[in-house]
RNA sequence: UCCCCGAUAGCUAAAUGGUAGAGCGGCUGGCUGUUAACCAGCAGGUUGUAGGUUCGAGUCCUACUCGGGGAGCCA
């Protein structure tokens, strides 16, 4: 009976180099379609999707009866020879000559295979199973190859993996939301929401380090861009200045789209993501702009937007921001076409006033002017500006972290840097060069009203052997939403945490 | 915390204040290579909840619940 014990188990994707052998297969059965005399059953197995021919001429009735009955999702084994055919997705397809069912499904499957669901709350809070669908599997076999693409790229370097604690004592930087949780004797840890501090010390240690670790944010954020949970890659560099920490932080970015092209064509094709931006991508160098030239750019570039005979520019906004004209047509089914494209119109300029409105002012305009910290829009606006991820450095003071070098060139600012992706995906790095010495940094710590306790063996760092350093923390999962052109952050991870779900 | 939008069958969705109709999925049958297969039939609905306006509410009004994505903050 069980004659698919005498064949060798092969997965999907091998199967190209066994054309003419009698293999095995085991996985589940992601659609079927049946005709009277041939049961046609798309079978996956994780590694991809083949179809598999059941035919009344090459197997017995009780096989050709289960196959004609195999519901989705059952769990199956099946041995037949695989055979290069033309009209098969992949090139190949399985002749089946036995079929075993490993499971049966209990109930009917609840997600379904069309391609695109907009219900996203439904897939979401099935998550364990919308992962078997083509677009996640996508999405994250290019996590995947992304997270190996930065372990190689920092070990081909000699990056030494130096991974931080996640329970810390404190905020790493003062300033954002942490999550508590009780420690024992201690009182309150926190979880950690940036490993840096820690590498530093690793990186006078071991010379270059990096960390690859889970970070957290009680920020009450509910966008496209967040989650609670997300995971950071963090290399810190000895001796290294400003525009060392802006060369690592490029050529890494750019190696990992290259790997990403290299080997997820596949996945890149079903997810029907623009590959010629990405390759631009994996040029080097990046544009790079100081704060102050793109406080500039931006309050400059804004008003442009009002302008209807900037369309590149107006398009390309839309596009950063998502804007989608069918959701409009949608609603506005059977009104008059007048009125769908004056409410298709008051739409878009609503996107360009917000962006506007939220974009820096030239000096002395209002609030919003030099010194003040980039916000979404303005992001948005600079990146439409480049085709690649732009590099923006040189920041005021007082918004950024306490621990960032003063630019001795420029009174009032630091050595920070931020890599803007492009397409509205945001920030995807941030970072710069550190403070190396003691009575400057004992000063931020007070100016920034930091317990100078907890932070003795941080401020030991400068007190024996401090010399130049700098690194910089890299969103993965931003970073992947952008390779991936997702619409939303939460399908880059496999479950993800917002701050109104954690579960499944 | 604030602003905008939404909720109709398991899913996707139609219905201009007047009989809640369809596609997918499910079930039954048909079909000689399908590929989001196709064809015929069957089952499946307190239109998110609670009030209100009206002769009459899925549709209009109010509140609430849940969800979406934007601001602030951030990767």
């Amino acid at each position: 009976m069980n004659e698919s014990y005498d064949s060798p188990l092969v997965t999907v994707r091998e199967l190209s180099e066994h054309v003419g052998r009698r293999v095995t297969l085991r996985g589940w059965l992601y659609n079927r379609r049946s005709k009277k005399t041939i049961h046609f059953l798309e079978v996956r197995d994780g590694t991809g999707i083949v179809q598999a021919i059941a035919s009344q001429e090459d197997v017995d009735e009780d096989t050709f009866a289960l196959a004609g009955r195999l519901a989705q999702e059952a769990a199956i084994r099946v041995t037949g020879t695989v055979q290069a055919d033309e009209r098969a997705q992949g090139g190949v397809e399985l002749v089946v000559h036995a079929l075993e069912l490993i499971a049966a499904p209990h109930a009917e499957y609840p997600i379904p295979i069309s391609r695109d669901v907009p219900n996203v709350d439904f897939l979401i809070q099935r998550r364990h199973l919308w992962l078997r669908s083509k677009k996640p599997w996508a999405t994250l076999r290019i996590r995947h190859e992304t997270i190996q693409a930065i372990r190689d790229f920092f070990y081909q370097r000699d990056f030494v993996c130096f991974d931080a604690p996640i329970f810390t004592p404190n905020a790493c930087e003062g300033t954002t939301t942490l999550f508590p949780v009780p420690y024992f004797e201690l009182g309150e840890a926190y979880l950690t929401q940036s490993g840096q501090l820690y590498e530093e010390a690793g990186a006078l240690a071991f010379g270059k380090v990096y960390n690859f670790g889970p970070v957290f944010r009680a920020e009450k954020s509910k966008t496209r861009k967040h989650l609670t949970e997300f995971w950071m890659i963090e290399p810190e560099m000895a001796f290294a200045e400003l525009d060392d920490v802006m060369e690592l932080a490029e050529q890494f970015v750019a190696y990992v789209v290259g790997r990403v092209l290299e080997r997820c064509q596949t996945e890149l094709k079903m997810l029907g993501r623009d590959t010629a931006e990405l390759e631009g991508c994996t040029k080097l160098p990046y544009p790079r702009i100081s704060y102050a030239e793109a406080c500039r750019l931006i309050a400059e570039t804004a008003p442009r937007l009002k302008d209807e005979s900037e369309t590149e520019l107006r398009d390309k906004a839309l596009k950063a921001m998502r804007f989608d004209e069918r959701e409009v047509r949608k609603r506005m089914k059977g009104e008059a076409p007048k009125k769908v494209e004056a409410e298709l119109a008051a739409q878009r300029n609503d996107i360009f006033d917000n962006l506007i409105a939220g974009a820096m002012k030239p000096e002395g305009e209002s609030a919003h002017s030099l010194g003040d910290d980039f916000g979404a829009p303005d992001e948005t606006i600079l990146s439409l500006h480049y085709d690649q991820p732009v590099l923006v450095h040189r920041w005021p003071e007082p918004i950024k972290a306490f621990y960032m070098k003063a630019d001795a060139q420029n009174p009032g600012y630091v050595l920070g840097v931020d890599m803007i992706a492009p397409n509205g995906y945001g920030e995807i790095i941030g970072g710069g060069q550190r403070e190396d010495d003691l009575t400057r940094l004992e000063e931020q710590v007070r100016k920034h009203e930091l317990p100078q306790e907890e932070f003795e063996w941080y401020l030991d760092l400068r007190r024996f052997g401090s010399v130049p350093h700098g690194g910089f923390g890299l969103g993965l999962e931003r970073t992947v939403a952008w390779l991936c052109g997702s619409r939303h952050i939460r399908e880059t991870i496999p479950f993800a945490r917002t701050i109104d779900r954690h579960t499944p």
